[in-house]
Parts: C-alpha cells; sequence; structure tokens
RNA sequence: GGACGCGUAGCUCAGCUGGAUAGAGUACCUGGCUACGAACCAGGCGGUCGCAGGUUCGACUCCUGCCGCGUCCGCCA
C-alpha cells in the first residue's frame, strides 16, 4: 500500500496520454499545506521546460487525461502547473480497513527477496563498548528489522576487532594474571582497567613488550597455548557485549559474529590474486593498489596497501576477504556496512579495488554507511571530565534509574516489578530514539539532558501514544474491532493519510539506510494522534455506537502500527506506564 | 597541500527526485486537568537557511568561488 506510487502511476499514464515520454517523472509528494490538496504532482513543469512548452497548457492536458476515479475528490490545476489531489476520505477509510486486516500493516512483501548482508556494531573486543559505539549498532540493527519486515534475507555480521597487535599485549597480561591464580572473569570483569594495566605495562616494563610482539606472532601462526588464552579474553569480552545488546534490545546473536580473526586463513590467498593479476604492485617493500580512479588533479592514483613490508596484514586485506566472502559465500545481492565516517576513503578503496578483483560482482551493491562522531558540549571530540569515554553499560542503567524515578513520582502506586519492567523500556528507549532521530553524517552532539529527556519528541512520548490506546481498550472491555473506520474528522483524516505512509517510509529507511525517517514517521503519527485524541472522544457521553467502533479501530489500527515502527527501531512498548 | 563531510530559530535537530508562506522539539510567554492518563493539548515568541555569485518560471536543495568547523590521506583499525 503505496499512495504515492499508485498516484505516480495514475499521474504517469496521463502524462503518456497528453504526449510526455514515458520516462517522464511525475514528481508526487505530499502536499505541503491543506489548501494544495493531500498530494501534488509537479512533473510536468520540469517537462514543460524540456519540451519548452506553456507548464499550464501542458498541465491542464495532463489533468484532463487523469483517472483518478473513486481515488480523488478533486484534481485543481495551480500556479505555474501544481496538480493538486484531493484524495477521497471514502477511498481513504477502504485503504485503512483493508490495512487493519493485514498482518504486515499494508507494507507488501517483498515478490522476489534479495539477501542482504548487513555488518553493524563490530565492537573492538579489547576494550569495552563505550557512547560512540551506540550508532553503528542500533542504526545497523533498525535497518535489518526493516530490511526483515519488508520480506528480505538478511545476514547479519558482527565484525568483531578480535585481532591485531594490541591483542598480544592482551594476552600477555592475561597469562601472567593466570599464572598468579586469579580467574579469567575476575580479572577481565573490568576491561577498560585491564586494557590500561596491559597499556602501561606495555609502554613501561622492561622486556614486556617484546613478549607481546611476540605472542602476536604466535598467535596469529596457530601457537595452542595463545590461541587458549586468546580465546579466553575474546568469549569474555563477547559475554560483555552481550550483555550489552541484551540492555540495548539489539538482534545480534553470537552466531552473528565474523571477527576479523575469521578471515585470517584467507588474507593470503587475497593477497596472492591480486598480484596475480597485477592488480596491486610491490614498492617500498609493501604491497600496495595505486587507485588510478580516485587519482588527484596531478594524476598521482590513490594508494592503497593491502601487505605491509614485514609481510602483515591489515585492515584493508581484511575487508577485501570480506567482501570476497560476503559476495562468493554469502551470495549477498546487496552489502551494507555500517562504521563511522572517518573510515570513507577505506571503504571507497575496498570497493574499487574489490570489483577490479572480482570480488564483488557488478550486480552486488555495496553500501557504505558512514555516521559523524560523537562531539562534547564544546563540539570536541567527546571525552569525560577526566578526559575518558563514558561507557555505554553507564549511560543505559543512568537512564534507567532516571526512568524509574519518573515513573515513581507519577505513579506512586506501582509495584516493584512492573517498575523495573517499565523504567527499563522507557530507559533504553529514549535513549535509543535521541540516537536513531538524527540523520547527521557529520558529527553530533552528545548531550545527557536530551538523550535522557522524557518530554517531546522522545521515545516515551510514542510509548504514551501507545498506553493512552490500551487504556481506551481496557475501559472499553473491547477486543474485537469493527472493520468499518470511518474518515470523517480533519483529525481523522490526518491520520488516514499517516497511517497509509507506512511502506513509503520502510522504503526509504532501507534505500537510504537512515531510521530517522522512521523516527519521524512515528512521532508524527503519534502527535497527530494525541490532537485526535483531544479532539475525538470515543468513549464520552453522547458518542454513538457506529462513530466509537470507528474510532475505536482507527486507534488499533494506529496502535499497532506505533508498536511495529518501534519494534522496527528495537523499542519496546507497554500497555501501562 | 589534496579528498570527503558539515554550517538552518538562543540550544538540539528535520527538511524526500529543485516547488507554493523554511518545520519540529527544547527554552521563554498565554491558556487548558473533580480527567476516554497533563510524560499531554491549543496558541505566542523566535530565521539574511555561513558569505558572494551563477543556472531558471522557481534554489535550504544543483554549480562555482570564498570563510569557518570536523575527518581522512604508504605500512593502526
Amino acid at each position: 500500500m503505496n499512495i504515492k506510487q499508485i498516484l505516480a502511476e495514475k499521474v504517469s499514464a496521463a502524462m503518456v496520454a497528453a504526449g510526455l515520454p514515458e520516462d517522464t517523472n511525475p514528481a508526487v509528494s505530499l502536499s505541503n499545506r491543506p489548501q494544495f490538496g493531500d498530494y501534488q504532482a509537479n512533473g510536468v513543469m520540469g517537462a514543460a521546460k524540456k519540451l519548452k512548452t506553456n507548464p499550464r497548457e501542458l498541465a491542464t492536458k495532463v489533468v484532463n487525461s487523469l483517472d483518478l476515479e473513486g481515488i480523488a475528490d478533486k484534481v485543481e490545476l495551480a500556479g505555474p502547473g501544481f496538480i493538486n489531489i484531493h484524495l477521497s476520505q471514502t477511498w481513504l477509510a477502504a485503504q485503512l480497513n483493508t490495512v487493519a486486516d493485514d498482518n504486515h500493516i499494508g507494507v507488501a512483501q517483498r515478490a522476489k527477496p534479495t539477501t542482504v548482508v548487513v555488518d553493524y556494531s563490530a565492537p573492538n573486543l579489547a576494550k569495552e563498548m563505550h557512547v560512540g559505539h551506540l550508532r553503528s549498532t542500533i542504526i545497523g540493527d533498525a535497518v535489518v528489522r526493516a530490511l526483515e519486515f519488508r520480506g528480505d534475507k538478511v545476514i547479519r555480521q558482527n565484525h568483531m576487532g578480535d585481532w591485531g597487535t594490541q591483542f598480544g599485549m592482551l594476552i600477555a597480561h592475561l597469562s601472567d594474571k593466570l599464572a598468579d591464580n586469579e580467574v579469567a572473569e575476575t580479572a577481565l570483569a573490568d576491561l577498560e582497567n585491564f586494557y590500561r594495566e596491559a597499556k602501561i605495562r606495555f609502554d613501561e616494563e622492561e622486556g614486556f613488550a617484546d613478549r607481546a610482539r611476540a605472542d602476536v606472532v604466535k598467535l596469529q601462526s596457530g601457537d595452542a597455548q595463545c590461541a587458549k588464552l586468546w580465546q579466553q579474553f575474546i568469549d569474555i569480552s563477547i559475554t560483555h557485549s552481550e550483555e550489552i545488546y541484551n540492555k540495548l534490545n539489539v538482534s545480534l546473536k553470537r552466531s552473528d559474529i565474523m571477527g576479523e580473526s575469521a578471515y585470517n586463513d584467507d588474507l593470503s590467498t587475497v593477497i596472492d590474486e591480486l598480484m596475480a593479476s597485477e592488480i596491486a604492485v610491490e614498492d617500498q617493500g609493501a604491497k600496495v593498489v595505486f587507485i588510478d580512479e580516485m587519482a588527484n588533479k596531478d594524476g598521482e592514483p590513490s594508494v592503497f596497501i593491502v601487505q605491509k613490508s614485514g609481510g602483515g596484514f591489515l585492515y584493508a586485506t581484511t575487508d577485501l576477504s570480506a567482501c570476497r566472502y560476503r559476495s562468493g559465500k554469502l551470495k549477498a545481492d546487496r552489502i551494507i556496512i555500517f562504521t563511522d565516517a572517518r573510515q570513507a576513503l577505506h571503504f571507497k578503496q575496498v570497493e574499487i579495488v574489490a570489483r577490479k578483483a572480482g570480488f564483488l560482482p557488478e550486480h552486488v551493491g555495496y553500501d557504505h554507511c558512514p555516521f559523524g562522531m560523537m562531539m562534547g558540549n564544546d563540539g570536541k571530540p567527546f571525552k569525560t571530565r577526566t578526559g575518558g569515554t563514558i561507557k555505554l553499560a553507564e549511560l543505559l542503567d543512568e537512564a534507567v534509574v532516571r526512568a524509574s524515578d519518573l515513573i515513581k513520582e507519577k505513579n506512586p502506586e506501582i509495584n516493584t516489578d512492573d517498575l523495573a519492567d517499565i523504567a527499563k523500556k522507557v530507559g533504553i528507549g529514549a535513549v535509543k530514539f535521541a540516537d536513531l532521530s538524527k540523520n547527521r553524517t557529520s558529527d553530533y552532539i552528545f548531550n545527557w539532558k536530551t538523550m535522557l529527556s522524557f518530554e517531546g519528541a522522545t521515545a516515551p512520548y510514542l510509548q504514551y501514544a501507545y498506553s493512552r490506546i490500551q487504556s481506551i481498550f481496557t475501559k472499553a472491555g473491547t477486543t474485537q474491532f469493527s472493520e468499518n473506520i470511518q474518515v470523517i474528522e480533519p483529525q481523522e483524516k490526518a491520520l488516514a493519510l499517516k497511517l497509509l505512509q507506512l511502506e513509503d517510509v520502510i522504503d526509504a529507511v532501507i534505500s537510504e539506510c537512515t531510521p530517522n525517517l522512521l523516527c519521524n514517521y512515528l512521532y508524527e503519527l503519534a502527535s497527530l494522534y494525541m490532537s485526535f485524541y483531544e479532539a475525538c472522544p470515543i468513549l464520552k457521553e453522547g458518542i454513538s455506537d457506529e462513530v466509537k467502533a470507528s474510532r475505536l479501530a482507527l486507534c488499533h489500527l494506529i496502535a499497532k502500527t506505533l508498536k511495529q515502527g518501534l519494534d522496527i527501531l528495537g523499542i519496546e512498548v507497554m500497555d501501562r506506564m
């Protein structure tokens, strides 16, 4: 169900009938003012420009051929050639009733599902996740769920940072701790501390750095003792990540992990192939690809190192290997990678090289979706007062505590179990929504206050709208809903239009990888509901049974849409709050 | 030096393939609860869309130049 698409097809047909080429864009969009109708088609003006004809006359022809019988009440021609479409409220009501009855609330299921590999979260297992890791994890998860809701096949890939030089230092330190009879779980309870201790020893303790470097080599060449220590470290660190995922209601599972280490055995093959095809060449002892496609003005190609002069591999090698694996083994039609914007150049290079080398066939989409860094209130890279970072776990716990305080204040009677459950959903929801509702690829400012706000355009606002609806159902004692929604009041019409835009929004989220569009949509839906709630009483005196049944059914559809939309964002709803 | 991203209300941010009078939240100011839940609603205040040109019926959106901020650019990831 996509009104815009239906109208676009109709307008296109009319354009062809009026003598315009078939590929003319009808440019149908929502009208931004009530007097301009519900939707408008602006394509005629652009087409008239190309043909050098009078736009107004052309638009008249298009309008005359435009068949919106049953769909629109009125089609008006305005200004230089705007076509304003006023939809029929009867038609809208009919669509609503169809959608209300549909398992996917009007979002059509993909006829031919595509296989989409989504690479997100990818924490560095050497350290604990901090607030900066929030974005990749929850944006990626929202896009994943949107894809699945539309009917695509998603393969999650958690490209965890579990390999590389820093692990030599960490396993050397762990080895000493275990020798002192410490238990691994205890020693690694605080990863930040553990990392700091190891780093200090690496920098200051005589002989330790050499041991660390030797351990890396041993690890990467398959030494059993080092592998065992590494595995212990990784297991515990993954458990830390899983705790965060659980708190965040993120769908990543242990089986989704495909860490850097998993590509280790393929790296030399990747290099061999690149060398054999002469895509990579040796330069200053290292193996590099000179990328002419990204040359600067002086014609100097961009340089991409795929193997260090000492023979070591880099993340470039790993990411090329990942391309090969994902398109070859996983049969991806599209690969989406969420990382911060600093890696934009890197992934551009990876794509060019991977395509040249045939690791990434032409038909496979490759989208690197970057996002900006988290900044402090001063606009500089985010740090705490002591210069560290805020642990993600701390932020989430704080959010739950604040939510709990607020709920107790608003509802002193609440029992402890309900309080804990609701506080969790509200607090975590608020943090996620604050982040997900931003679309910035540029940097953004971290702010406790807005992050933990429960008023205005926030998750609790949406959850509150949902709870209010449930409250009405409880009061009405209804579990069955009429299939006869009527669209009469302006608030009802506004809601109808909004409810029927879900598919359009989901598609935009999927194609642009921008969950903030869904956040905006849900906020607008909830906001329209709040206005409806004030203006259109349901259970009050003097409301006819027919109107009551219609409005209850409308509420039911709104609740379903809110719940489903929030579910895609990984935010939970509750009947009471 | 080169490349990429960003500059919109006091603050935090939306603004879809160029469309009609640039929108929310927050802050501040007015109103609205013996209640279908005020975590709300109705209204007000607040803008030279960084600056200057260009393209055209029309530019926050596209192009050029400049200013400011951020990031990246041969052996970290």
